[in-house]
DNA sequence: GTGATAACTTGACACGATGTCAAGTTGACG
DNA sequence: CGTCAACTTGACATCGTGTCAAGTTATCAC
């Protein structure tokens, strides 16, 4: 028995899968992080989140905003969730897929903070929370480790996940 | 450049910096999971973690249980966060560090389960989630990924930390 | 048809990390 | 003096990433 790096998404794997040999991978992506964020570009384009996204930025009232946000975001997790996760534990090793997470994980954090700012518009944001910080607690809760806790060790169901974020975070959050 | 695998606390680092040969380290300890594991059993005994979560236990409302071992766990995230994340990074590779890692998150649930239960007894518990549901969500928010989330990425203060957890949750669980 | 070019192939290899194995050293204790 | 445990050095297997070189193949332009 010997060290298992069964990163489950090797570069042999994804060469298996479509198709082409190893090092015909290379010939398309310069590294392993590169290709797993252009799958999660590609994905995002494909499933068209932007769109989803969209759907909350016009809600009217902050609380249908947070709660439109939450669940176009929540929504979306499983979708990415595969290539997310191979990113995430890369993190820890590699320099570049930590900046390139971090850089995509910036983009949520982006609708928190406007989610925030249309509840404080509201003035329904808690008084016992600055705007960063009800930015950056929201932003934990709908992050793709919690969602893994909730989904995976937890075993609940996408609908009660979303659902029960939603009551959490207006419990949290909204005045 | 080459595939840069710097976790940071690789064997012959811990070899290095005890004084000893890398193969030595191997006459202690079988495999880099089963060290990190023992080390985080050597850090609970040496910090009392079950001295401090003694003093939750002894709370008499169910609202002061939960704050109590809020701050008793959330102050203790810190004393094993670098072997933790250590490990957590290993959870995706390794299949023994994993299942190490559940049971020791095993021992916070079950924590939390009892300040759920205590909070049910005083019946605040509120009624939008079940038992298990609430012991799951507090078990995530108490979870060393959402302290690294929020200390580090977000940098808020530990003391910070501790308190707006235990706002968010009285939010969150408290009827 | 010929030749160039892009996309791919096979095969070999360097590197870093884990874990194993063998043989030798050192020090304490009887 | 011998023995045993703890350690040392050095070599090696395994796995995954990333690189390099040389050869194949299909599709264009001319």
């Amino acid at each position: 028995m010997v060290g298992s790096h069964a990163s489950a998404v090797r570069m042999s794997d994804i060469a298996k899968q479509t198709g082409i040999s190893r090092q015909a991978v290379y010939l398309h992506f310069p590294t392993r992080a590169e290709l797993l964020i252009a799958t999660t570009r590609h994905i995002d384009e494909v499933k068209e989140i932007d769109e989803r996204l969209a759907k909350s930025r016009s809600a009217s009232t902050g609380l249908e905003r947070l709660e439109a946000f939450v669940e176009a975001w929540g929504n979306y997790i499983p979708e990415i969730y595969g290539v997310a996760s191979a990113l995430i534990a890369m993190q820890a090793t590699d320099e570049e897929a930590g900046a390139a997470w971090s850089d995509r994980m910036g983009a949520v954090r982006h609708g928190c903070e406007a989610a925030v700012a249309a509840l404080e518009r509201d003035g329904r944001l808690t008084r016992s929370l600055s705007t960063s910080e009800a930015t950056n607690l929201l932003w934990g809760q709908l992050s793709v480790e919690n969602w893994e806790h909730l989904r995976h060790r937890c075993g609940w169901t996408q609908a009660r996940y979303i659902i029960v974020l939603q009551q959490t975070l207006r419990a949290a959050l909204v005045d």
